[in-house]
Formats: C-alpha cells, structure tokens, sequence
DNA sequence: TATACAAATGATAATCGTTCTTATTTGCAT
DNA sequence: ATGCAAATAAGAACGATTATCATTTGTATA
C-alpha cells in the first residue's frame, strides 16, 4: 500500500478509501481514468468504497495537486496523477485509448497568439480526436 | 425572418421552430449559444418552443453543417454558426470574453503529432485561457 | 490505552444537462 | 382540401455529478 505522507503534505487525513484511490492511480495499468472507472475498479479489486467518496476524493486530489482533471469529449471527467509537467492529448474516437503529447512549437504559437489578441495566458487545453492504429482499435479505415 | 433555402438544401423541413432559431443565431448579440441560451432567448421574445425541439434541432444543425459545437468548460455545449473556416477560442478566465483564432503553424504541428503517433485526425479543440486586456475587464495583475 | 470529537464516509436523494417516448400537430405533396 | 410522414411539445428517463445526513473513523489528548 501506498505511504500516507502524500495525503499528510496535502493537508488531507489519510483515510482508507484515499489511500486505495491513491494506490490505484499508481498501480493502474490505465493512467487517465473516469471516477466510474476508479469505482469499478476498486470494487473488483474486493475493495468497497462509496461512489460519493470516489468523486470527493478525486476533486479533493485535484485541489491539492495530485491529481490532474481532464475534460474530454464524452462528457465525463477524466483524471490522471500530476507529473508536474503539463501535456497535451490525442485521444481515439473508436477506442478510446490515449497517447499524451508536448510540442514546444505549440505552445510557442499560444503564446504568440495570446500576444497578439492581447490576453496572458493562465492555462490552455488541447484534445486531438482521430482514430488510432493499435491492432485491437475496432477502427472501420 | 430568415429564408428557408439554408434548411431545404439540408433536407431539413422548414418548420417554425427551425427557422426561429436559426433566426436568433443569425441575428443575436452573442455568437456563442447553449441550448439553455436559445431556449431562454425564444421564451423572451414571445416565441415558445419546446426545451427538447431546441436541443433536436440544435443538433440537427450540427449534423447539417449550419452550426459548430464547442465543448467548452462549464459542461455544457455551446454552439456558434459555422463560418466554414476552423478556427480555435481563447477566454478571458475573469470577464468571459471570447476571441477567435486561427494559427497555421498550430494546426500543421498537430497533424505532425497525429502522424508520428500513428492517429487519423478527425477533430480537435483548442482552448486557451487568460485574462484580457479590456478596459472594462476586471483584471487584477 | 481509553475518550472525545471533528473530519470523513457511504447510502441515497437531488441536481443538471441532455435524450427518449409518445400523443398531437404541422408542413407539404397530391 | 386531404392525407400522411415528419416534426413538435411535454414530461419521463437518463448519466454524470453533487448535496444531505446519519454513522463511522482517524487522531489528538488525557
Ligand atoms: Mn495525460
Ligand atoms: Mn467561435
Ligand atoms: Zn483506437
Ligand atoms: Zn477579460
């Protein structure tokens, strides 16, 4: 099981079900997951925890920087841990598989755009939807 | 009122509802709309028509080219009308204001990264997000 | 180690945006 | 004017998320 000091350092008690959320994110051979998945999951894994407490605890993560929170199409919040350092994604339309992505010729233009219209940016979000080419993708070419 | 040729060369019926709100569209102040936006703006001009026709139709729309979607943060959809030409937005996190942009060198990068990660691109979003300048934008540097 | 209490949990109700269902109405071709 | 498929309107149903609240748990203190 996952060290509670990471909870301890984000002003958050470790409880129980925090450090199984914690534990799955770490552990999952997903990275980006929904909170339906990260309830599933744990419920398969002979762990119970409430679906209510799945989403405080997601968003409490989110808060204290342990979490990153998506919003990709398909209406549901999509999370994954922080590595500190900020990515794009590219997402399957079929499958739903994720690759992540960092282009610094992007985000030099954003910033160049920003200029131009007269804003600082504070944050950006880039989703690319196609279909991928993995051999399990029920992809229709 | 608007002419009905836009929805007879969609295939779409020229119905009271449809033309009204392809009416609002084309003639409202904002230029991007949710479903909740349309509905609430036909109720105040005297027009009543359905909370569900809005989002069929609004949809209908979609499918036929008049109209764009965005998934804006928020949760909601909200749609503009289609100019033909792609473009990305970036908003003002302290006033909401919205500016249009189209970068070349960004769309080109992107279909690089969509190739060299084996994706077909079908769509993207681009959101960028700041605080303007605006004289009357409540900016706090 | 036992106690005390704020904080956290979990079951479920409620909310929000959206879609579905179905009886009624409408546009339009005859 | 008539007939009928297509479209509408009202409300039920839905999926994701949040709120409520009685019960449980972590932890600080004695
Ligand atoms: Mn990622
Ligand atoms: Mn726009
Ligand atoms: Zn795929
Ligand atoms: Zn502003």
């Amino acid at each position: 099981m996952h060290q509670p000091d990471h909870l301890k350092s984000a002003g958050l008690k470790s409880t129980l079900p925090r450090l199984k959320v914690l534990d799955l994110f770490e552990n999952s051979k997903e990275r980006h997951l929904s909170a339906e998945d990260v309830y599933k999951q744990l419920l398969s894994s002979g762990e119970d925890v409430g679906l209510a407490t799945v989403y405080r605890v997601l968003t409490q993560f989110e808060q204290a920087g342990l979490l990153v929170r998506h919003h990709f199409e398909g209406g549901k919040s999509v999370f994954e841990l922080n590595k500190g350092e900020h990515h794009d994604h590219i997402v399957c339309l079929q499958c739903g598989h994720v690759e992540e992505f960092f282009d610094t010729a992007i985000e030099a233009r954003q910033e160049n755009v920003a200029t131009t219209l007269g804003f600082t940016i504070r944050d950006h979000s880039l989703h690319i939807y196609g279909d991928c080419t993995k051999k399990d993708c029920p992809h229709k070419p």
